[in-house]
DNA sequence: AAGTTAATAGTAATAGTTACTGTTATGTTT
DNA sequence: AAACATAACAGTAACTATTACTATTAACTT
Protein backbone atom coordinates (compact mmCIF):
# COMPACT_ATOMS: atom_id res chain seq x y z
CA UNK A 1 0.00 0.00 0.00
CA UNK A 2 1.51 3.76 -1.35
CA UNK A 3 1.18 6.40 1.41
CA UNK A 4 1.06 9.81 0.25
CA UNK A 5 4.45 11.47 -0.70
CA UNK A 6 6.32 13.02 2.19
CA UNK A 7 6.19 16.86 1.41
CA UNK A 8 8.17 18.91 3.47
CA UNK A 9 10.62 17.56 6.42
CA UNK A 10 11.24 18.87 9.25
CA UNK A 11 14.40 21.36 9.54
CA UNK A 12 16.36 23.48 12.12
CA UNK A 13 17.21 25.55 9.72
CA UNK A 14 13.43 26.67 8.09
CA UNK A 15 12.32 26.42 11.79
CA UNK A 16 14.74 29.04 12.83
CA UNK A 17 14.13 31.07 9.63
CA UNK A 18 10.87 31.17 10.81
CA UNK A 19 11.37 32.38 13.97
CA UNK A 20 13.02 34.76 13.19
CA UNK A 21 11.31 36.28 10.66
CA UNK A 22 8.24 35.98 13.31
CA UNK A 23 10.07 37.86 15.86
CA UNK A 24 10.90 41.40 13.95
CA UNK A 25 8.47 43.70 12.67
CA UNK A 26 11.13 45.02 10.04
CA UNK A 27 9.85 43.45 7.03
CA UNK A 28 13.34 42.14 6.50
CA UNK A 29 15.01 41.04 3.52
CA UNK A 30 16.40 37.97 2.94
CA UNK A 31 19.91 39.48 3.73
CA UNK A 32 18.55 40.37 7.00
CA UNK A 33 17.05 37.36 7.95
CA UNK A 34 20.40 35.61 6.76
CA UNK A 35 22.60 37.44 8.88
CA UNK A 36 19.99 37.01 12.18
CA UNK A 37 20.15 33.39 11.32
CA UNK A 38 23.12 32.96 11.32
CA UNK A 39 23.83 33.96 14.83
CA UNK A 40 21.93 30.82 15.70
CA UNK A 41 23.27 28.45 12.82
CA UNK A 42 26.33 30.16 11.95
CA UNK A 43 27.41 27.97 8.82
CA UNK A 44 23.59 28.21 7.47
CA UNK A 45 23.91 28.58 3.95
CA UNK A 46 22.97 31.88 2.07
CA UNK A 47 20.56 29.61 -0.72
CA UNK A 48 19.36 27.40 2.05
CA UNK A 49 17.58 30.81 3.76
CA UNK A 50 16.47 31.72 0.21
CA UNK A 51 14.91 28.14 -0.48
CA UNK A 52 13.02 28.01 2.99
CA UNK A 53 11.41 31.35 2.72
CA UNK A 54 10.14 30.40 -0.53
CA UNK A 55 9.07 27.33 0.88
CA UNK A 56 7.12 29.76 4.07
CA UNK A 57 5.87 31.97 1.38
CA UNK A 58 4.34 29.08 -0.23
CA UNK A 59 2.97 27.18 2.69
CA UNK A 60 1.14 30.25 3.35
CA UNK A 61 3.40 30.96 6.90
CA UNK A 62 4.98 33.95 5.92
CA UNK A 63 4.15 36.89 3.09
CA UNK A 64 5.89 38.30 0.49
CA UNK A 65 6.31 41.79 -0.26
CA UNK A 66 7.65 43.84 -2.96
CA UNK A 67 10.04 46.38 -1.86
CA UNK A 68 12.14 48.85 -4.70
CA UNK A 69 14.59 46.30 -6.10
CA UNK A 70 13.91 43.36 -3.39
CA UNK A 71 11.59 41.23 -1.71
CA UNK A 72 10.84 41.60 2.15
CA UNK A 73 8.93 39.07 4.28
CA UNK A 74 6.38 39.32 7.04
CA UNK A 75 5.92 36.90 9.60
CA UNK A 76 2.50 38.43 10.40
CA UNK A 77 0.04 36.94 7.90
CA UNK A 78 -3.12 38.46 9.51
CA UNK A 79 -4.95 41.49 7.16
CA UNK A 80 -3.00 44.64 7.19
CA UNK A 81 -1.87 47.64 4.95
CA UNK A 82 1.77 48.61 4.85
CA UNK A 83 3.21 52.22 4.72
CA UNK A 84 6.55 52.58 3.31
CA UNK A 85 8.57 55.47 4.33
CA UNK A 86 10.31 57.11 1.08
CA UNK A 87 13.13 58.26 3.45
CA UNK A 88 14.55 55.54 5.05
CA UNK A 89 13.15 52.90 3.87
CA UNK A 90 11.50 51.18 6.83
CA UNK A 91 8.21 49.51 6.44
CA UNK A 92 5.14 49.87 9.41
CA UNK A 93 1.91 48.12 9.90
CA UNK A 94 -1.04 49.68 9.32
CA UNK A 95 -4.49 48.67 10.11
CA UNK A 96 -6.45 47.42 6.80
CA UNK A 97 -8.40 49.86 5.27
CA UNK A 98 -12.08 49.01 4.51
CA UNK A 99 -12.53 46.58 1.81
CA UNK A 100 -16.39 47.28 1.45
CA UNK A 101 -15.57 49.46 -1.73
CA UNK A 102 -13.11 47.31 -3.35
CA UNK A 103 -15.53 44.40 -3.60
CA UNK A 104 -18.12 47.19 -5.21
CA UNK A 105 -15.14 47.72 -7.31
CA UNK A 106 -14.47 44.33 -8.33
CA UNK A 107 -18.11 43.71 -9.40
CA UNK A 108 -17.97 46.60 -12.28
CA UNK A 109 -14.81 44.39 -14.22
CA UNK A 110 -15.04 41.27 -15.69
CA UNK A 111 -11.36 40.48 -13.96
CA UNK A 112 -12.04 37.51 -11.69
CA UNK A 113 -10.09 39.90 -8.75
CA UNK A 114 -8.61 37.90 -6.62
CA UNK A 115 -6.64 40.52 -4.22
CA UNK A 116 -6.39 43.76 -3.29
CA UNK A 117 -2.95 45.60 -1.91
CA UNK A 118 -3.15 48.79 -1.07
CA UNK A 119 0.56 50.81 -0.73
CA UNK A 120 1.55 54.12 1.38
CA UNK A 121 4.04 55.68 0.52
CA UNK A 122 5.45 59.12 2.21
CA UNK A 123 7.75 60.25 4.87
CA UNK A 124 7.70 58.83 8.34
CA UNK A 125 6.91 60.32 11.62
CA UNK A 126 10.30 59.62 12.25
CA UNK A 127 12.00 61.41 9.31
CA UNK A 128 9.90 64.22 9.55
CA UNK A 129 10.69 64.89 13.47
CA UNK A 130 15.12 64.91 12.24
CA UNK B 1 26.53 86.86 -16.78
CA UNK B 2 26.05 83.33 -16.37
CA UNK B 3 23.04 81.54 -17.65
CA UNK B 4 21.70 78.56 -16.00
CA UNK B 5 23.45 75.45 -16.85
CA UNK B 6 21.98 73.14 -19.45
CA UNK B 7 19.33 70.22 -17.74
CA UNK B 8 18.85 68.13 -20.38
CA UNK B 9 19.82 68.05 -24.33
CA UNK B 10 17.19 66.81 -27.31
CA UNK B 11 18.27 63.37 -28.40
CA UNK B 12 16.64 61.24 -30.83
CA UNK B 13 17.63 57.74 -28.83
CA UNK B 14 14.98 59.73 -25.91
CA UNK B 15 12.68 60.73 -27.91
CA UNK B 16 12.25 57.35 -29.40
CA UNK B 17 11.88 55.45 -26.60
CA UNK B 18 8.98 58.09 -25.19
CA UNK B 19 7.12 57.59 -28.16
CA UNK B 20 7.75 54.25 -28.27
CA UNK B 21 6.28 54.17 -24.10
CA UNK B 22 3.71 56.34 -25.27
CA UNK B 23 2.45 54.17 -28.15
CA UNK B 24 1.45 50.88 -26.31
CA UNK B 25 -0.81 49.37 -23.54
CA UNK B 26 1.43 46.99 -22.77
CA UNK B 27 3.12 48.18 -19.25
CA UNK B 28 6.38 47.23 -20.94
CA UNK B 29 9.95 46.81 -19.44
CA UNK B 30 13.06 47.76 -20.05
CA UNK B 31 13.74 44.95 -22.42
CA UNK B 32 10.46 45.43 -24.75
CA UNK B 33 11.72 49.15 -25.03
CA UNK B 34 14.85 47.86 -25.78
CA UNK B 35 13.83 45.47 -28.49
CA UNK B 36 10.71 48.55 -30.28
CA UNK B 37 13.72 51.14 -30.02
CA UNK B 38 16.15 49.04 -31.92
CA UNK B 39 13.44 48.72 -34.43
CA UNK B 40 13.53 52.35 -34.96
CA UNK B 41 17.44 52.76 -33.89
CA UNK B 42 19.33 49.45 -34.71
CA UNK B 43 22.26 50.04 -32.97
CA UNK B 44 20.90 51.73 -29.56
CA UNK B 45 22.85 50.62 -26.56
CA UNK B 46 20.55 49.14 -23.86
CA UNK B 47 22.34 50.87 -20.97
CA UNK B 48 21.00 54.06 -23.05
CA UNK B 49 17.82 52.73 -22.80
CA UNK B 50 18.21 52.15 -18.98
CA UNK B 51 18.73 55.84 -18.46
CA UNK B 52 16.94 57.18 -20.25
CA UNK B 53 13.54 55.59 -19.17
CA UNK B 54 14.85 57.00 -15.60
CA UNK B 55 15.35 60.18 -16.70
CA UNK B 56 12.08 60.26 -18.40
CA UNK B 57 10.58 58.76 -14.93
CA UNK B 58 12.02 61.82 -13.11
CA UNK B 59 10.81 64.13 -15.35
CA UNK B 60 7.32 62.68 -14.94
CA UNK B 61 7.00 61.86 -18.40
CA UNK B 62 6.11 58.30 -18.09
CA UNK B 63 5.24 56.26 -14.48
CA UNK B 64 7.67 53.37 -13.25
CA UNK B 65 5.86 50.59 -11.96
CA UNK B 66 6.92 47.60 -9.94
CA UNK B 67 6.79 43.93 -11.39
CA UNK B 68 7.49 40.74 -10.06
CA UNK B 69 11.90 41.38 -9.70
CA UNK B 70 11.35 43.85 -12.77
CA UNK B 71 10.51 47.57 -13.44
CA UNK B 72 7.69 48.70 -16.05
CA UNK B 73 7.10 51.31 -17.61
CA UNK B 74 3.46 53.33 -18.23
CA UNK B 75 3.47 55.97 -21.21
CA UNK B 76 -0.05 56.95 -19.75
CA UNK B 77 0.91 59.75 -16.57
CA UNK B 78 -3.06 60.21 -15.86
CA UNK B 79 -4.41 58.82 -12.89
CA UNK B 80 -5.39 55.41 -13.20
CA UNK B 81 -4.93 52.03 -11.06
CA UNK B 82 -4.36 49.08 -12.18
CA UNK B 83 -4.66 45.00 -12.46
CA UNK B 84 -2.31 42.34 -12.79
CA UNK B 85 -3.66 39.06 -13.89
CA UNK B 86 -1.17 36.53 -11.67
CA UNK B 87 -1.64 33.46 -14.63
CA UNK B 88 -0.38 35.44 -17.77
CA UNK B 89 1.74 38.65 -15.96
CA UNK B 90 -0.17 41.26 -18.23
CA UNK B 91 -1.00 44.41 -16.65
CA UNK B 92 -4.10 46.12 -17.44
CA UNK B 93 -5.62 49.82 -16.57
CA UNK B 94 -8.53 50.21 -14.47
CA UNK B 95 -10.32 53.55 -13.67
CA UNK B 96 -8.76 55.12 -10.26
CA UNK B 97 -10.70 54.10 -7.71
CA UNK B 98 -12.42 56.65 -5.22
CA UNK B 99 -9.73 58.82 -3.17
CA UNK B 100 -12.14 60.19 -0.06
CA UNK B 101 -11.65 57.05 2.19
CA UNK B 102 -7.92 57.23 1.68
CA UNK B 103 -7.83 61.00 2.73
CA UNK B 104 -9.87 60.06 5.87
CA UNK B 105 -7.26 57.21 6.20
CA UNK B 106 -4.39 59.44 6.35
CA UNK B 107 -5.61 61.85 8.63
CA UNK B 108 -5.85 58.67 11.34
CA UNK B 109 -1.94 58.41 11.35
CA UNK B 110 1.10 60.37 11.94
CA UNK B 111 2.51 59.69 8.32
CA UNK B 112 2.72 61.95 5.80
CA UNK B 113 0.95 59.71 3.36
CA UNK B 114 2.47 61.12 -0.15
CA UNK B 115 0.54 58.57 -2.32
CA UNK B 116 -1.58 55.73 -2.15
CA UNK B 117 -1.16 53.02 -4.83
CA UNK B 118 -3.82 49.85 -5.37
CA UNK B 119 -2.98 46.75 -7.24
CA UNK B 120 -5.24 44.42 -7.96
CA UNK B 121 -4.27 41.23 -9.07
CA UNK B 122 -6.16 38.11 -9.84
CA UNK B 123 -7.20 36.35 -13.65
CA UNK B 124 -8.01 38.32 -16.45
CA UNK B 125 -10.97 37.69 -18.71
CA UNK B 126 -8.50 36.09 -21.55
CA UNK B 127 -7.09 33.85 -19.21
CA UNK B 128 -10.33 33.01 -17.50
CA UNK B 129 -11.92 32.16 -21.30
CA UNK B 130 -9.27 29.63 -22.28
C1' DA C 1 34.28 78.17 -35.78
C1' DA C 2 35.75 76.78 -31.30
C1' DG C 3 34.56 75.24 -26.84
C1' DT C 4 31.82 72.80 -23.29
C1' DT C 5 29.85 68.87 -21.73
C1' DA C 6 25.37 65.90 -22.11
C1' DA C 7 24.56 61.84 -24.27
C1' DT C 8 26.01 57.82 -26.61
C1' DA C 9 27.63 52.79 -27.76
C1' DG C 10 29.83 49.27 -25.92
C1' DT C 11 31.22 46.84 -22.15
C1' DA C 12 32.32 45.67 -17.27
C1' DA C 13 30.55 45.39 -12.79
C1' DT C 14 27.00 44.86 -9.16
C1' DA C 15 23.13 42.93 -6.54
C1' DG C 16 19.53 39.92 -5.70
C1' DT C 17 18.17 35.54 -6.54
C1' DT C 18 18.10 30.81 -8.39
C1' DA C 19 20.29 26.46 -9.92
C1' DC C 20 23.50 22.81 -9.35
C1' DT C 21 26.17 19.09 -6.88
C1' DG C 22 27.88 16.04 -3.73
C1' DT C 23 26.81 15.16 1.23
C1' DT C 24 23.82 14.90 5.38
C1' DA C 25 19.85 13.88 7.95
C1' DT C 26 14.79 13.00 8.36
C1' DG C 27 11.29 10.03 8.23
C1' DT C 28 9.77 5.26 6.35
C1' DT C 29 9.94 0.38 5.67
C1' DT C 30 11.55 -3.81 6.54
C1' DA D 1 17.71 -1.72 14.72
C1' DA D 2 19.36 -1.63 9.96
C1' DA D 3 18.52 -0.47 5.38
C1' DC D 4 16.31 2.58 2.46
C1' DA D 5 14.50 6.73 -0.06
C1' DT D 6 14.84 11.27 -0.70
C1' DA D 7 14.14 16.20 1.37
C1' DA D 8 17.24 19.38 2.83
C1' DC D 9 21.70 20.94 3.38
C1' DA D 10 26.36 23.79 2.57
C1' DG D 11 28.98 25.57 -0.76
C1' DT D 12 29.38 27.44 -5.06
C1' DA D 13 28.34 28.60 -9.88
C1' DA D 14 25.13 30.73 -12.86
C1' DC D 15 21.59 33.89 -14.07
C1' DT D 16 19.01 38.36 -14.64
C1' DA D 17 17.92 43.03 -14.11
C1' DT D 18 20.14 47.09 -13.56
C1' DT D 19 23.91 50.42 -12.93
C1' DA D 20 28.66 52.13 -13.63
C1' DC D 21 32.53 53.11 -16.48
C1' DT D 22 35.07 54.89 -20.63
C1' DA D 23 36.30 56.66 -24.81
C1' DT D 24 33.75 58.97 -28.53
C1' DT D 25 30.03 61.76 -30.56
C1' DA D 26 26.91 65.44 -30.92
C1' DA D 27 23.84 69.24 -28.95
C1' DC D 28 23.92 73.67 -27.55
C1' DT D 29 26.65 78.12 -26.11
C1' DT D 30 29.86 81.76 -26.92
MN1 LIG E 1 3.30 43.83 7.92
MN1 LIG F 1 -1.37 52.16 -16.88
ZN1 LIG G 1 11.38 57.34 7.55
ZN1 LIG H 1 -4.21 36.72 -17.94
Amino acid sequence: MNMEPIKQRYSRQRETILQVVQSTLVHPNADWVYKETRKIIPNISLGTVYRNLNQLVESGRILKLKDEAMVRYDGNTGQHDHFRCSKCGKWYDVELIDQSIFKSFAEKHDFQIESFNLELEGTCKNCLDS
